[in-house]
DNA sequence: GGAAGGCAGTTGCAAGTGCAACCGAAGGCT
DNA sequence: AGCCTTCGGTTGCACTTGCAACTGCCTTCC
């Protein structure tokens, strides 16, 4: 009767199971150290991984999957613990460049030892081919991002789709 | 100079974003259905599939990943929808047993088809092999729950290394 | 040039979640 | 038996997040 692991659900349960408690080390493993939780990371990284070390808010929140108004929030945190900086934007009034203060470099120098070994202690380690997870996941995250910015709107064959039962677990 | 990715961060970050987006479109999927937040799924499927269909609160909490107190508040909401009602344990009269309501089995014969859609769409269709995701995080997902109960009292060493607070701030 | 519509970011508000503290019950120890 | 420790579940509280509404700016079209 469990149709949903027959159909390949299992895999989704692996995957949502799997980062909820990775992160869930991860944060501890960041707390044990005194340092900020792992979404100023995703901030942090994001940022101080672009070409010139400026972003837009609306860049970040798509590169960390958040809401709009959730990292507003999240970076009036940041800035105010001195890390990150608000800069207007040249080309785009309405717009705001993040960027990373001095404090904020060094956070990352301090912090990038602790998430990479919790990384690799919780996840990493007991993974035998890291290579083939992020290969496969690729697709996964290319065709969410496409369908969530066409769904911003609407989804007609998307909608269309999920009115289909799922064959598989016809078996 | 994007260390992280060359660690292997990269397989990490591909299950965190993965994970969020596909929660996120089939919660959108279940929305449009007019049917509850999958989290909610996440414990009436849990219940169900148990052998003799109850299940302890603490059961389900680990299963799904989250905090007890977290979980009593999501029983209270489900509960109060009639999808599930909260029996007395007899072998244990400090525990609760979670069982379906007759409404509750008749919202996952509604709801099931069309979360393995969502399922099947955002997430199976894009993936090579769902095998394969699923035999290569059982392993992470094994040693994290472990690594979770084992630090669920405390963790000496760790907390001895708390005690640093982040300097940077300083400035 | 001016109006209409859309986009970037922020704010009010409500919902969901975790931590710490608590209560009652179970199990171990003397 | 009686005490003490541990465990299961709930509650108070604070925090984080998302949605909807709003402001200001950009873009398009007349």
């Amino acid at each position: 009767m469990d149709a949903p692991s027959a159909c390949g659900a299992g895999a989704w349960r692996a995957v949502f199971v799997a980062q909820h408690l990775v992160a869930e080390r991860i944060e501890e493993s960041l707390a044990e150290a005194g340092l900020p939780p792992l979404s100023w990371y995703d901030v942090l990284l994001t940022v101080a991984s672009a070409p010139d070390k400026r972003l837009r808010m609306f860049e970040v929140a798509e590169g960390i999957v958040m809401s709009r108004s959730g990292l507003t929030r999240l970076v009036d945190r940041i800035e105010k613990g001195g890390y990150l900086r608000r800069e207007s934007c040249p080309s785009d009034r309405r717009g705001t460049h993040l960027a990373l203060t001095d404090d904020g470099e060094a956070l990352l120098q301090q912090a990038l030892p602790v998430y990479s070994a919790a990384v690799q202690q919780h996840f990493l380690r007991h993974l035998g081919d890291a290579a083939a997870v992020e290969t496969l996941l690729q697709p996964v995250v290319e065709a969410a991002r496409a369908s969530r910015k066409a769904c911003g709107n609407e989804c007609p064959d998307a909608a269309a789709t999920a009115v289909a039962p799922v064959t598989a677990s016809a078996a």
